[in-house]
DNA sequence: CCCCAGGCCGCGC
DNA sequence: GCGCGGCATGGG
């Protein structure tokens, strides 16, 4: 199967995604979705949320007031998100950029290149800070989303990131990658976890890994 | 108690 | 260019 497929069997199943909403008072909304994109790595979504509400309690809600922020009050606001003396580091240097492009509005039109050159952000965190903060469809490979095709037996696992992605942007129209993405992380929060739970997936029938004995 | 979670860096080879 | 250890918290 292909992974144009996946797509059409997730949304059957599992209809819209409503993803990485910016709820609080951020300013922008979408500077939100940057610090929760750096947050996020290697972390649980949930610990992300204690930070992102620490920081809106303290009014740190863009990217100037935390640049002027205290590097160890800092660290103190993010700690529940893990790693928090890197993160707070990267933080400073995703705010440091939006400055240096002079604001938010015009750091939305940054390239991937520069993203990448960035230290503290790799190619997930890029690709995730062009979809959902940028408003530029690029699809985000993540841990969800190897384990996926590996278990459909669509890649070995030695692929590298950026092979994953020409392939998954290859099967879908760009308008779709940040749905696509979504309902990956639906369904592999639902059956594809690390420990699969296959009774009743969609995909199940179409799995190397699943019993398809139905 | 254990393992896990929407990575990335710096290092050795 | 690839594999590995380190980074840290909160939930199951």
């Amino acid at each position: 199967m292909q992974p144009g497929e996946i797509y059409d069997v997730l949304s059957e199943a599992y209809g819209p995604q409503e993803w990485w909403p910016a709820k609080r008072n951020f300013r922008p909304k979408d500077w939100e979705v940057v610090v929760g994109a750096v947050l996020t790595q290697n972390v649980n979504w949930n610990n992300v949320e204690k930070a992102l509400d620490n920081m809106a309690m303290k009014r740190i809600t863009d990217h100037r007031s935390m640049l002027k922020m205290n590097i160890a009050a800092l660290k103190k606001l993010i700690r529940p998100a893990g790693f928090y003396n890197q993160k707070a580091e990267r933080l400073k240097a995703v705010a440091e950029l939006v400055e240096a492009h002079g604001g938010f509005r015009n750091f939305t039109g940054i390239t991937r290149k520069e993203l990448l050159a960035t230290k503290g952000i790799g190619p997930e965190t890029a690709d995730a800070i062009l979809s959902y903060a940028c408003g530029r469809p690029s699809f985000v490979v993540d841990l969800y989303t190897r384990r996926l095709l590996s278990r459909l037996g669509l890649v070995q696992g030695n692929e590298s990131y950026e092979t994953i992605k020409s392939s998954m942007e290859s099967c879908v129209n760009p308008g779709l990658y940040n749905e696509f993405h979504a309902l990956i992380v639906e369904h592999s929060k639902r059956f594809c976890r690390k420990l699969p739970r296959c009774a009743g997936c969609p995909l199940q029938k179409r799995c190397l890994s699943g019993d398809a004995s139905d």
